[in-house]
DNA sequence: GAAAAGTTTGCAACATTATAACATTTCCGA
DNA sequence: TCGGAAATGTTATAATGTTGCAAACTTTTC
């Protein structure tokens, strides 16, 4: 799949959803699952926003859009997409965000934006590396990793550095 | 702090929970910090199990007690433990283990067994070095590092070797 | 040792997140 | 075009977590 623009540099963010979305009509094709319009438009909801998207804020949009839709239709939908890895739970946030790494097998990590809420996934072969050795150390088989990292993006260090408080974009 | 004994195998698990009663009470002396009676009471209850217990598990052991609680009582008290470093949250299961490495700065690893449910915390100084790393690639100020493995423990692995179902202790 | 200030708890209501159960519709292959 | 599987609609409810204010208790200060 493509490569994408760090949510903190700026950039044509349309494209970028345009762009997630053909990568998941791709996949579902490959997959031979289907990508309804339901489906399609919860993943272009979560997509433009680089920011943790809520399952109530997604059916919020969807009410928006005259689609008469309660709680399941969402959360099924959040399922699908899981399953088929075009988006990701935010554990510690209870809230969705678009895989930014479709196709790929890969421990998702993320590094949470305290100050604008940001979300960047990374895939660091050095950290998955070091979770197999030590989960191996106990004998442990490893299923799902969950790594969430709250901190501050670059941006808003600098922001906290002049103005005494994170920024909020 | 005194060590203590992994969750897997079998212990005197009374002695472990008076053990950290102990020990709670100490850092709460030094950190000048009190640990009332109803917080003394939820962080036994959540010793005295290895599995994490939900809010609301802790709720109704201490109406259990005559107890009058109600949910902030809970909160507030995990919030304080949380606080001092006596009890873990774990995001992926909404719920609360108490901490085996009080006392030393620590980034909490969580080894959730699938089968069982018990919960192992481990300190892997290479998985924190990796992720210090990979987070200072980005510019990005680490604050708040969540990491929780789901999977199955030794003894779930070789019931589930037996049986073809894991094990529920 | 009494009043003031700060901390903790009680309590009621409410907000948010997620699921269950069952009916209905849509899709797709035979 | 029919029949079964998949997806969606609909209603209700469960599970988790928070707000706001008043009362009780502790510690400090005079």
């Amino acid at each position: 799949m493509s490569a994408r623009a760090l949510p903190y540099r700026p950039h044509n963010h349309d494209t970028c959803v345009t762009q997630a979305l053909t990568d998941a009509r791709t996949i579902c094709q490959d997959r031979n699952v289907r990508l309804t319009p339901t489906r399609e438009r919860v993943l272009e909801l979560i997509w433009q926003s680089h920011k943790p998207l809520g399952a109530y804020d997604v059916l919020a949009q969807l009410s928006d859009d005259g689609h008469n839709a309660a709680p399941p239709t969402v959360y099924r939908a959040l399922d699908f997409l899981q399953q088929n890895g075009l988006v990701h739970r935010i554990a510690s946030l209870n809230a969705f965000i678009g895989c930014t790494h479709t196709g790929e097998h890969h421990t998702g990590m993320f590094l949470i934006c305290q100050g604008c809420g940001n979300v960047l996934e990374l895939t660091a072969p050095s950290v998955s590396g070091a979770i197999k050795v030590a989960a191996e150390a106990e004998s442990f088989a490893l299923d799902d990793v969950t790594l969430e990292i709250a901190g501050l993006c670059p941006r808003c260090q600098s922001e906290q550095d002049e103005t005494g408080a994170p920024g909020n974009e």
